[in-house]
DNA sequence: CTGAAAGCGCTAACAC
DNA sequence: GTGTTAGCGCTTTCAG
């Protein structure tokens, strides 16, 4: 077995308090003593039990995070940000990829709650009243990421709908009349939580409305590059493809090179998220950007706020800039 | 504070014992008294704590992994993998990305040891007989993908020079006769784990060798589209140029479009790793696929194996299939 | 089949 | 300053 305080007390000819503040330097000790102490510990290579301290203290210094899928650059970003972060500070994170699964995230709810995690940061694939009560049983500080659930929890991101509102101006204000919408997981409407999909059409919405123009066609098909590919995008007046996510409009664009569609000659596009992936590929993608490590690391910290009961209760939701990035799709 | 089974033992006028026969069943107690405290568990929404159990067990059902940077998509999916095949069979990870910093890689296996996990994931930054030594002392089974360490350890991966080799021998069936290979990381021999990228580069040097080709080109400035600038690809004989990783490749063909050098016809291209995002580029990538979420899936199988110590002590090099992938790039 | 009690390693409150 | 002791919640062994 592994060296414990007590072997260390024994060794020592003191008692396992002393020990213990010693190691954890905690007042009430001599100087010689403590640094005996220290020195035994060192030389048999004392590791303290993380499980035994956080049983005892009743915190496990541990955070749990739930995001959809990693392999998703925006949520690889999200996760690296949040990692670095919290274990910066001490703690160390349980992520769980739910998939947009619901069962996987009642899962991961209750795993975090048996290994008693601290806190949980979570961009969550459920809403709803039922939901919002399990969360408040498991009667542990979560903030939220991306989307949002309700005002009973804090909520980091950007402004979803003023920033596709400021997208689609965008748009327009490069000669576009008429918009083509692409947002498939609209179909799971009523299903899953699709707060920050829905604001963003919204915003489309919005800013269309603003702009005198007409409501957008939106395409909620699954195979929605069949469902474009229906579509006489050259027709008068001008047309643009709005993504509320890059990685869709990097399918469409896609599509459109291999049937020799020219973008941005022949039909607009605008992406959402400015990924990564995006300075490989041309024509460079419109985008939205924003901080994406940066929400990570405030989300972190937040949390941490709330752990320890010093937030501020009424200024829960966090919320930071976006900027629309120029390219050569428009 | 929680509900614990002490709560659910006086409730129910039985002993803690009994309780905890019921709740995992374990042998020794009556239909009767284990359906009447599982109700009772119900009812009061019991969960049980991990920590505890884990103290108590001296097992934490807990995995520690550790990676370079999930910002890469390669890492991602392992990553991915990892996590849910880890928690489908019952266990949590913590992962923890190094950066490449081995100072990132010491506080990981220290933070492990501390927390008790009970197996780790590594791909390491570091190797040596000092390091060697130091994993011994932590006593936990370890299993190495990506950078091997030394027959001590188990490794899951590809055969590394093998599939370099493949890949030269395939450009070098295209017509090509002279290849500059590019590997920044080899700055820093010595100073870091650089088993996979070592390996590659010889089992590009043994596919020139077989195929009576001459030595190649190996650039390793961490600037290396500036050094690449400065050499006269399109004098004869043919030249392609070879990377251990699509990432590199990409920054290549970016510099290319931006000079308008055509790839193929001036120059080929080949990759490693064949990432998601190549689809999304043109011209396509050659590169060398191989199957990432199975080598994360292999690795936790046998990590548990290890564990649980039923594991093949003399089969622990485990080495799954690589393929060319051929693209318009050479 | 059930109960009692010791122990996992650490913390914290209270004596001395 | 230092020692003692009673937990934290769960598992496990040994009686009965």
């Amino acid at each position: 077995m592994s060296v414990t305080i007590k072997d260390i007390a024994q060794i020592c000819k003191v008692s396992e308090g002393t020990v213990d503040r010693a190691l954890n330097d905690r007042p009430g000790i001599s100087k010689k003593t403590k640094e005996y102490i220290l020195k035994v510990a060192k030389e048999l290579n004392y590791t303290p039990n993380h499980l035994a301290r956080g049983l005892a203290k009743g915190r496990s210094m541990t955070l749990g995070v739930i995001l959809f899928d990693v392999r998703n650059p925006y949520f690889a970003k999200l996760m690296n940000a949040i990692e670095v972060k919290a274990r910066e500070i001490g703690y160390v994170v349980f992520p769980i990829f739910t998939h947009h699964d619901p069962q996987n995230e009642r899962k991961a709810l209750e795993h975090f709650k048996t290994r008693q995690v601290d806190g949980i940061i979570m961009f969550s694939v459920q809403s709803g009243h039922e939901f919002e009560k399990e969360l408040l049983d498991l009667k542990i500080p979560i903030v939220t990421i991306g989307n949002r659930i309700s005002g009973g929890w804090t909520y980091v991101g950007i402004n979803e709908r003023e920033s596709m509102k400021d997208a689609v101006k965008h748009v327009i204000s490069q000669g576009y009349e008429e918009i083509i919408y692409i947002c498939p997981p609209l179909t799971r409407r009523g299903e899953v939580n699709l707060y920050t999909l829905e604001e963003r059409l919204a915003g489309c919405r919005e800013g269309l409305s603003e702009m005198g123009k007409k409501e957008p066609l939106v395409i909620m098909d699954s195979d929605y590059i069949k469902a474009i590919s229906q579509i006489d995008l050259e027709s008068q007046p001008k047309k643009a493809i709005v993504c509320p996510a890059d990685i869709y409009a990097l399918e469409v664009l896609n599509h459109f090179k291999k049937n020799k569609i020219r973008v941005p000659e022949q039909v607009g596009l605008m992406g959402f998220d400015d990924i990564d992936t995006l300075k490989y590929i041309s024509p460079r993608l419109c985008s939205v950007r924003y901080p994406v490590s940066e929400i990570g690391i405030t989300a972190v910290n937040r949390l941490l706020e709330e752990i320890d009961g010093n937030h501020n209760k009424h200024l829960n939701v966090l919320l930071l800039q976006h900027q629309i990035v120029t390219g050569e799709s428009l």
